[in-house]
DNA sequence: AAGCTTTCTTAAACTACCTTATTTTTTTCA
DNA sequence: TGAAAAAAATAAGGTAGTTTAAGAAAGCTT
């Protein structure tokens, strides 16, 4: 049940039996339904999550009911309101399964306790986090320098599983432009 | 010389007398002057650059000459393509001095055996990468549900001694909108 | 201080994208 | 399976932001 995980980890950091168990000793399974909530409203964020199966979806949601896709989970990622998860604040993103999904939640106090004990885990994390700022940083340079139309072609060839779990409105509301706009740029092109 | 640096990592972790001079050894001091790149074209990107004094603009240059601000970065913070720096590949972006300033430079190898000797190293970074994906998450939400002219004054309240020291257009390429409108946007409000 | 270059301002015409509304298609679930 | 709900398509009219252009102001260089 944790190979994922695990193989998630191997990838950047070898761990032994013992950090092993110590680790997922640490992890709580869950199970969510579709539309499921796992973080909403002015709630605590307690856990970071890895997606063993299913897809996930953070969003910003303004004042006016607005909409704003900030990552789709699918399995193999790691998804959470980061910022509130490190400063244990109330929530800013809501966290909803797009599918049934299963995750495995790891809390803040537990993280902080294994930084400690296997110190691994900071690079682990260390890398996780390049990442994420790497593709979060590209992510602004094409809202800034690219049409609506070209951020759509290039999210279809970048997460081409991803387009086929979720709706329309999901990723429009991720290229941070209406479902209609979205309709009209699709309907434009590559008519079956 | 080295103060504000190690203050810079000293609110993070703590090293003793002989990793601090391990580490000093390892930065190398550069003056730059007002519009000198260090970062250009096709280069690799060797350095991660800890600004000392003065201001640096890192941006992306599209085919047609566009600029998009990536980042601005001012005395205390850190600065480089991250993306071409930890893959060793040609930049994408462009590093230019705002302003005349001091910089430290840490190569990629050098960071590579901090890592490995002084694993402190990898909190220290792993904590800078995880602010820096925070900022940056943010920074795609208000991309995506403010005007141009809300994310200007969330760009004045945030960044108050940024904007003194670089130019409109240079703000407007951070804001994704042309100079013009930024000029239209201050015009309409406080005149003095 | 003069001249050159770059930045800033203003304004009019234009375009990418939004809003609202209606219809059609697909999904949900009793 | 069939009714209700949600998503998608289409279209007309509107707005935020762009483009182009030209003049005014400010910053560099000698």
């Amino acid at each position: 049940m944790h190979h994922l995980i695990l193989e998630n980890i191997a990838r950047h950091i070898s761990l032994d039996q013992e950090e092993i168990n110590c680790f997922i000793n640490c992890l709580k399974q869950k199970k969510v339904s579709k539309k499921e909530f796992i973080l909403r409203g002015e709630q605590i964020c307690k856990y970071i999550n890895f997606v063993h199966s299913g897809v996930l979806r953070a969003y910003y949601l303004d004042k006016e009911g607005k909409q704003s896709t900030i990552m789709f989970a699918v399995t193999d990622w790691w998804i959470t309101d980061m910022f509130c998860f490190i400063n244990n604040q109330p929530a800013m993103l809501t966290i909803e399964a797009v599918e049934d999904s299963i995750i495995f939640q790891l809390s803040k106090d537990d993280l902080d306790s294994l930084y400690i004990k296997t110190p691994k885990f900071e690079r682990f994390f260390r890398i996780i986090f390049q990442n994420a700022y790497i593709r979060e940083q590209l992510r602004t340079i094409q809202n800034l320098s690219l049409t609506a139309e070209e951020r759509y072609h290039i999210f279809l060839n970048k997460y081409p599983q991803v387009v086929k779990q979720v709706t329309q409105k999901q990723i429009a509301s991720y290229l941070g432009i209406t479902p209609e706009f979205l309709s009209t740029i699709r309907g434009g092109k590559n008519r079956k």
